[in-house]
DNA sequence: GATGAATGAGTCTTCATTCAT
DNA sequence: AATGAATGAAGACTCATTCAT
């Protein structure tokens, strides 16, 4: 076999990164074996060890294509923040989240849960997502002052403190999606006001 | 040798929980092995297989445990809750949560992230686990209609829909706080108002 | 199973030390799999690994064996050596070699040329071979003064050169005997003269 | 494409061996991998086993090399020995050995041990080495009735004896200096009278 | 009741060799 | 002829669980 060409072996990456998290999602990254995840990716052992040298480095490669995917995706809703408010952004951020992969059955809010478990001890998975999520923090952040203006939200709180106050939202809906399975994106609410000015 | 009696029983039996949780915080749940668990519980293999039938076992036990002593927690908090309004009532959970178990080096809100992954492929947890929260969720939507008597929250979203994001802010809290650890509970604002009634 | 003794316990490893010999003998180092030293010393692999952590640590403890046992045979040798004369103790050193675990099957001639080849590229059992070999040779330099006095040898070699060149012979006769097998200790001479000085 | 001249192909062919010392002398036969052949040959996979059919015809193809060019270089101190002695001939031996692909980072020394290693499980290998140290051995007992006649040495030894005894010497010299690293040729003296007669 | 040594199936990974291109 | 990607059997080691003492 000559030489590869570097699409054809960004495809067969791409062809194992999707056996792997099939493998992932059904039954959890540990009890995921290699043998699983060379047969699901119709290889041999060899094969996939030439494209990723590790099982922890085909872990990492996967939770990096998740969020860069991710981060795609969320870019544009991004930009359109600023005019449509918090919670059009968050419905939105969540119905983006809800639908990634469902063409190829594969569910990016349980396996967000893998990963956020996984990085609870993997310290280079930890570096990787605290890496993504500060960075969107710090995106939901810039949108706070034209919020403000607009009147969407309270001037009390500072931005960080109401960027901060929507990844919760977010990432709680992924966790409540994951785990109770009977949520959809616009059912999340942010109509609370503060009658009185009291908390 | 004599019987030995059911309090000692529940000691050893939370003194193995103890030792399993500590392990599990530091290394997951499946990197840590029951060799690390019989060590870190001072007691023999055969002791704490009299205890436990087996891992999974353990792994139950232990997230049942927390469960059941964040429910006991909870409960004096969803009594107040109705007249002190949701945004007490977040930061009050999430406060709670956040100290739970800080005296004996016990992480509730990282630990459960391995709870919320592990019930992702493990059925009898996944249960458990969707009982507790659909329990709290309840309890959160019977104070709703009180709130709404007071203009707390917009009556248009439904009593439900409320308690789902009132538990989104909550596991939000939850998983921002495990993986980057820089939210604090009071952090959390749910002063959005809806200018003009839209969206 | 209860504790056992120590003195079962090193009873165990000796067990598996003769199992390992056996292989090493019959394979070579590296052919030898942890599956035949398994088999051979009726063991499981787990018992075996209770016991040595790696095969490398079984191939170090091995080697350290045979060292520490040949230690103790030639000790009273080099005791009798300087009335009995260089090579006297040159047959003796080599007979003893020869006969080594002859009982049990094992060729110490041969296996010392395993562990010789295997300490060029194991910096840990070059050190302990190294040991070894300069502390027995340091033992033959403190005999050549008296072979001096009593004119066995020459003297206007150093004690350490006609240190060294003992050993060659001994070493000599080691890797003969494994690569030719036709070499019997009592066949080596040391009967050179030096005509007129020359040389 | 044209037909490769016999040259270039033994060209390669050294190259490989070449390349395969180099790998053999810093990680062992058995550490090394046909990868690291191929990666030090800068030569293909394809092309490597289309020069060699296997790893083990490379070990015996480039141990048949070292002894081969060995052999050259001993012959014409043989044709000397009868007039110089035995202890220039341990001398000279030892010394070309010493300073045997010092140019090339290859220490025949280190490498005999391995070769020797080898040759204990090696049935192809070890009768290849028997014959090398045979003829060698045959060679130096055709030196001795002049050595004899010359008073070099002890008549009473047989011819036989002798060359095993300096066999022992050049053999143990190359054991010393590949383990211990702190001996040079000309340290090895065969001054060894015999006083009195007496063994 | 308690102990902890033993089990052995299962895991990740390597590497000599082949063969489609 | 040459290439180097692919193969897959085999290796070292782990660990949940058992059971003889």
């Amino acid at each position: 076999m000559p030489k590869i060409s570097d699409e054809r072996k960004a495809e067969r990456k791409a062809q194992i990164l999707q056996a792997a998290w099939a493998c992932f999602q059904a039954q959890g990254l540990h009890a995921t074996t290699m043998d699983d995840i060379i047969r699901a990716s119709d290889l041999s052992a060899g094969a996939v060890y030439s494209y990723f040298p590790s099982k922890e480095e085909i872990i990492f490669a996967a939770v990096t294509t998740s969020l860069t995917g991710l981060t795609e995706r969320l870019r544009p809703l991004l930009a359109m923040a600023p005019k449509n408010g918090p919670e059009w952004l968050v419905h939105a951020v969540a119905g983006s989240i809800d639908v990634f992969g469902k063409g190829v059955r594969y569910d990016l809010k349980r396996i967000a849960l893998l990963g956020w478990s996984e990085a609870q001890t993997n310290p280079k998975l930890r570096e990787l997502m605290q890496g993504f999520y500060r960075s969107f923090r710090n995106d939901l952040a810039r949108c706070v002052p034209d919020w403000k203006k607009t009147g969407y939200i309270d001037v009390s709180a500072t931005d960080e403190q109401v960027a901060k106050s929507i990844l919760c939202m977010v990432l709680g809906f992924v966790a409540q999606a994951a785990i109770l399975a009977d949520i959809q994106p616009d059912e999340i609410s942010l109509r609370f006001s503060n009658p009185g000015g009291g908390l």
